[in-house]
RNA sequence: GGGCGCGUAGCUCAGCGGGAGAGCACUACGUUGACAUCGUAGGGGUCGCUGGUUCAAUCCCAGCCGCGCCCACCA
């Protein structure tokens, strides 16, 4: 007998042991099977989940444990990422805790501890994913700097190095001072800043009393000016182009240049250059020729390039010092409050600087273009599809992709230097040794470059990387390209671009066929979660409290395309409800004896309620199956959550009882079959939304074996439209009686017999065939046919069953006044509803315009309106007789 | 500035050319041998505003108002 609650603690983590132990989450190999296989977004291997995994990991659990029931060959391919940013600030925390640091210990020691910590903390986050349910097939967990990947990510290096698409250049970076490395532009947010705009007056040379006024919001950086520019077609400054302007604090000879950089529109039109600080600078310099002064040290603090008063100072404390001296001079000519937009690192949290550095580059304009073609034609497609356009819009802009880090812990760059600077890009030190020897003609000394590459880099070549490339292995053959690959939009550009043109490049075909994005996990309220707002939600939490189960099944049900989840505990609590409303059936089916009974078929039910559910089951099946089909989660979840408890728990099992009293063994024995063939259906429809109650209700509504590996069901005729039809027509009729009862307060324990007024013969079989089941869901004993026309008794309340008037004779309790308001209201507004109609079918345009069958759905609709009112107008007027 | 999306019941959201829906919340009644983590019934909406297309607009189109996000730029 099951226990009377349902509870997720207790079965969740048996349930999960036993399928891993049981090898059920292996990738399959069945000879002949298509193959589905979805790689795991590889989550930071010393992160926890969070609500955004949850999700993530739910919709892949949804899919994958689907398409296993399918019999395909899936694999879920797991594994985390080496972070590298994110790990290695947080083992410099650890050590700054201990009053140490990575300087102190050294590059060695450090990464020896990054490794310790991964050791002792990369369980943390695979561990919550298993709680969560996630069937990925663990035995081929991978990391994205083990012995392997690390293998693919030396070979991709050295091919892109050696077929030009990878190069060394010295170019402005965006360089994050607190961090001392060089981040990419995706790394960098752009934050609105309440600022200043500073108007600085530059003394032209040689011209007594004139002065070129510039504008900046960054006061610091004119001690790195090299140049003035004015638009060339500017007449306020045409004279001046090719003059010098002298640079104040400093003394620089500016040239005055003409540049279409230069707005005309914007502050004074004349705008100072600053090559070494600035993008658009940059250019201007490159165009002109102009000196590049780099004014910062790594730490954005003033180095000697600019007057000694200045050196050494940290970048906002030159500012002020630039501004009191400018002011001192005379030389600022107006100061406007301004706000603009000033560039944070992700990560570091301070503003970073564009700064001049050597870094290493791979060209993503090249590796684009098959990129963008392979969504164009169609290769790859995205759910849903607007995703592509933001794919496009970047892809089709791509900059030059800062893949070298200042960093320790990751991937070192292969590359090694000789005494005159030469670079030896190899996989290995041997190899490397062997080039420089080649090229010297004797053996040197090299160093290898200290930098790591860019995270993203190792992540690009994870769909294939994970499936044991550069080897040729049997996974790679059978599941490269993957099925699907599902993560949020805010990584299409960092990661899936980057995927996409590394597996085009190297596995010369797409690395998935369709990306599915989903939302962002909001609050209830819409808020973002954030640590600093304290909103955020811990699904550990939720799942403690609910269960994985109603936590997977809220995310799924949420999940609507275009939308971001709320996540509302309120809705994690209903889900839970529903495992219980599941639970509760289950047991009402096992005390009852209704369990699946081998060899039943479905088809040969013979009663019509029995014969309904069946078809009941068939429609929600073909839904759940319409729906994954187009990864509409939450109208899969949907369909089997009204199914399960609207349709099954609210009426059939209602209708079973009656059944189940009968005296009829034959239907009794039909009755419990075809409930315990619907508990077994329902299982297997809701296993990839609520894997563990389904598993755990297996052992008793299974046919065999474990849920996880049973076949999904396919429905063929077994939809039966008058079982339905007549089945829909009883609940109406007991809707209605109840209505009516509960609007008089009729108690529960009054039966009542219904008289019902000239019912024609098919809806008195109908009646009379389901007698029973009326008499026990709308407590009525057997009904009292009366001719059309006879008068209801009176005292009686009544309301309308198709075309005839049923009445209820409830003696004392009725409420004749409260009745007949109740019966005013309903006449007034099925009024109003033909007078709507009537307004159509007056309508000589919509006669000759409108399709023939809206006509006629109208004229049907506007009859069957008119028959329910006169009903309701004739038990109106008995109630007014008195 | 470019792009994407959203304004429907108190809340969160479905629907998207011919009957305004769900869940939660709310109100009333109820512990009937599956389930109070429940049941039954009920109240509640000029479907953001203004025009247009149409026989017909919550739905399509345009404009406006309000909100959110992404990208770029702002000396």
């Amino acid at each position: 007998m099951l226990d009377k609650n349902w509870r997720p603690a207790e079965v969740e983590a048996r349930q999960y042991a036993r399928w891993e132990a049981e090898g059920d989450f292996a990738a399959g190999d069945a000879a002949g099977a298509d193959s589905f296989c979805i790689v795991i977004p590889p989550p930071n291997v010393t992160g926890s989940l969070h609500m955004g995994h949850a999700l993530n990991n739910t919709l892949q659990d949804v899919l994958i444990r689907n398409e296993r029931m399918r019999g395909r060959n899936v694999l879920w391919q797991p594994g985390t990422d080496h972070a590298g940013i994110a790990t290695q600030m947080v083992v410099e925390r650890m050590l700054e805790e201990e009053g140490s640091g990575r300087r102190e210990l050294g590059r060695e020691k450090f990464l020896e501890r990054v490794w310790q910590w991964k050791e002792e903390s990369g369980g943390t986050i695979t561990g919550q994913l298993r709680r969560l349910g996630a069937s990925c097939d663990w035995s081929r967990e991978r990391f994205t700097m083990d012995e392997g990947l690390s293998r693919a990510v030396l070979k991709v290096f050295v091919a892109l190095y050696e077929q030009g698409l990878i190069y060394k250049d010295e170019r402005l970076v965006n360089w994050d001072p607190k961090l001392h490395t060089a981040i990419s532009d995706l790394e960098v947010q752009q934050r609105e800043v309440k600022g200043h705009l500073w108007h600085f007056k530059y003394p032209v040379e040689g011209i007594e009393n004139k002065y070129i006024t510039v504008a900046t919001t960054r006061p610091e950086t004119m001690l790195g000016d090299t140049a003035v520019a004015v638009h060339p077609g500017d007449e306020r400054y045409r004279d001046l182009v090719g003059k010098h302007a002298i640079l104040p604090l400093v003394g620089r000879r500016l040239p005055i240049v003409a540049d279409e950089h230069a707005d005309p529109e914007q502050g004074s039109g004349a705008v100072k250059i600053t090559p070494a600080h600035d993008f658009n600078d940059f250019e201007v310099g490159r165009r002109h020729d102009l000196e590049v002064v780099n004014i910062f040290d790594a730490t954005a603090h003033m180095n000697d390039n600019v007057p000694e008063p200045y050196r050494g100072l940290e970048r906002f404390e030159a500012r002020k010092r630039v501004l009191a001296d400018l002011e001192a001079q005379g030389l600022i000519a107006r100061i406007d409050d301004h706000v603009h937009m000033v560039p944070y690192g992700d990560r570091g949290g301070v503003p970073v600087e564009p700064w001049l550095t050597d870094q290493w580059f791979a060209d993503a304009a090249t590796l684009a273009r098959p990129a963008i073609e392979a969504v164009e034609q169609g290769r790859t497609g995205f759910v849903p599809e607007n995703w592509a356009k933001t794919y496009y819009e970047w892809m089709r802009n791509i900059q030059p992709w800062c893949i070298s880090r200042q960093l320790w812990w990751g991937h070192q760059i292969p590359a090694w230097y000789g005494p005159d600077g030469t670079v030896f890009v190899k996989e290995t030190e041997a190899e490397a040794r062997t080039a420089a020897a080649g090229h010297y003609g004797k053996e040197v000394a090299l160093t290898r470059d200290p930098d790591v590459l860019d995270t993203w880099f190792s992540s690009a070549l994870w769909p294939f990387s994970t499936l044991g490339w550069p080897d040729e292995t049997p996974e790679l053959r059978r599941y490269y390209p993957t099925s699907v690959l599902v993560t949020g939009f805010d990584i299409i550009f960092f990661w899936v671009a980057r995927m996409m043109m590394m597996g085009l490049h190297f596995m010369g075909e797409v690395p998935f066929h369709t990306v599915y994005i989903h939302a962002l996990v909001r609050d209830a309220r819409g808020q973002k979660m954030s640590k600093s707002k304290g909103n955020v939600i811990d699904p550990l939490d939720l799942v403690d409290k609910y269960g994985a189960d109603a936590l997977r099944f809220t995310l799924a049900a949420l999940t609507m395309p275009g939308r971001d989840v709320r996540m509302d505990e309120s809705r994690v609590e209903g889900y839970r409800n529903f495992g219980t409303k599941l639970w509760n059936a289950a047991r009402f089916c096992e005390m009852n004896e209704c369990l699946p009974v081998e060899g039943f078929d479905p088809k040969s039910a013979k009663d019509s309620k029995n014969r309904w559910i069946v078809g009941e089951v068939s429609a929600c099946g073909q839904e759940i199956d319409r729906a994954l089909g187009v990864y509409r989660f939450d109208e899969a979840a949907n369909a089997i959550y009204a199914f399960t408890w609207n349709t099954f728990c609210d009426w059939y099992l209602e209708i079973a009882k009656s059944h189940l009293n009968s005296e009829d063994e034959v239907l009794i024995a039909e009755t419990r079959a075809t409930a315990g063939w619907v508990m077994n259906q329902i299982l297997r429809l809701l296993h990839p939304f609520m894997p563990f109650i389904t598993e755990e209700l297996w052992e008793l509504f299974g046919d065999g074996g474990r849920l996880i590996n049973a076949d999904w069901p396919h429905y063929e005729g077994l939809d039966d439209a008058d079982a339905a039809a007549e089945a829909k027509s009883v609940i109406d009729f007991v809707s209605s009686a109840r209505s009516v009862r509960s609007e008089l307060n009729v108690p529960w324990t009054a039966r009542i017999q219904p008289i019902v007024v000239g019912a024609s013969p098919e809806s008195r079989a109908v009646l009379e065939a389901n007698a029973r089941i009326i008499s026990a869901t709308a407590r009525t004993t057997d009904f009292k046919f009366v001719e059309a026309g006879s008068a209801p008794p009176e005292g009686s309340i009544q309301f309308v069953y198709r075309e005839a008037t049923v009445a209820l004779p409830v003696g004392d309790v009725i409420d004749i006044g409260k009745e007949r308001t109740r019966l005013q209201k309903e006449v007034a507004k099925l009024d109003s509803e033909i007078e709507k109609c009537d307004r159509k079918l007056d309508n000589e345009q919509f006669l000759s315009k409108a399709p023939e069958s809206v006509v006629d759905e109208i004229r049907d609709r506007r009859a069957e309106l008119v028959a329910r009112r006169d009903a309701v107008q004739a038990a109106l007027d008995q109630i007014k007789e008195p």
